[in-house]
DNA sequence: GATACTATATTTAGAGC
DNA sequence: GGCTCTAAATATAGTAT
């Protein structure tokens, strides 16, 4: 860990380092499949958050509120592999890609929300799109989601009759 | 991000990068004096968690259980669920965002990943990770429409529904 | 499976705008 | 406050042991 010199820059080093912490996190979710929940207070008593899928729902779960989703994803790639083929991934891409690259040419893509909050765009604030925006942006991610959904199920109509291994649920530990 | 090449090493890099992501925050934790929680569910449902001073008790502060300890509950509250919200809605863009630049990085080579496994290409490890985050993609998707559903609605009854109300209190401690 | 290594990639403190 | 730049610190994917 580098040392800070300056104390007047403290606020500066947190947020730089809180931004780091979340787009790791992000990384790791999408990495590898985990589900993160990160809650931090400030020194002056400010909240931050991350969550994927919602910190509020991994923190039910984590107390013992609420059963874990039995999706066994190991189980489902090797299922899904069996029968999956290059071409569907090679079609989603496509698509997923076009979808991308029309809303971009229509001025109101995913890319434009990021440059516009500019370098720490996921922590820009929201409350700067309007309604329409907001609107549009949901109906571009209602195609896009129909595309990925349309292909997803190529690949799992055909899927192979493998029995599906139970996946039990560790109790909550605390190890730091 | 880097890209992974070996999905064999997924368990790996996952507890390689859980640990990194524990040790940036205890680092934030005893530089900034920030209060951290962390909860991981790892893709087979194995639970991992950071907590400093402990994640139960900045997880029952974050769900408004227990009163902040100069603060009014009810703002407190309110505050964390919006950041919560925010939050989560753009981190879980950039997670489609990370996934189809890995998908696009990953298409430029596909020719050459076909050579390489020379005829049996399903058991190729790049595909396995494709189809992997193909599945990651449609379940983030889904999450997402959700999200900005609940986010359009909201501005359709505020003007202003992401306003971020301020809260203090005494600074906290955080030795380690 | 863990642990060590290392070349590469990413993060970040500080300084300047 | 926020943004950019950059040297230096740090993280990490792949690999060997």
């Amino acid at each position: 860990m580098v040392k800070i010199k300056n104390a007047r820059n403290l606020g500066v080093t947190f947020s730089k380092r809180r931004a780091g912490l979340f787009k790791k996190a992000s990384e790791l979710c999408t990495l590898c499949g985990a589900e993160i929940a990160i809650v931090i207070f400030s020194p002056d008593s400010k909240v931050f958050s991350f969550g994927h899928p919602s910190v509020d729902t991994l923190m039910e779960r984590f107390l013992g509120n609420l059963p874990p989703p039995n999706n066994d994803v190991q189980n489902q790639q090797i299922v899904a592999l069996r029968e999956a083929g290059i071409r569907e991934l090679n079609t989603t891409i496509m698509n997923l890609e076009g979808v991308l690259q029309m809303e971009k040419n229509r001025g109101e893509s995913l890319q434009e929300i990021r440059e516009r909050a500019d370098g720490v765009w996921w922590e820009s604030p929201m409350e700067e799109l309007n309604l329409f925006q907001l609107q549009h942006l949901k109906k571009a991610l209602e195609i896009l989601k129909q595309k990925v959904e349309k292909e997803a199920q190529m690949v799992n109509n055909n899927a192979f009759p493998f029995q599906t291994l139970g996946s039990a649920r560790t109790p909550p530990n605390c190890a730091s």
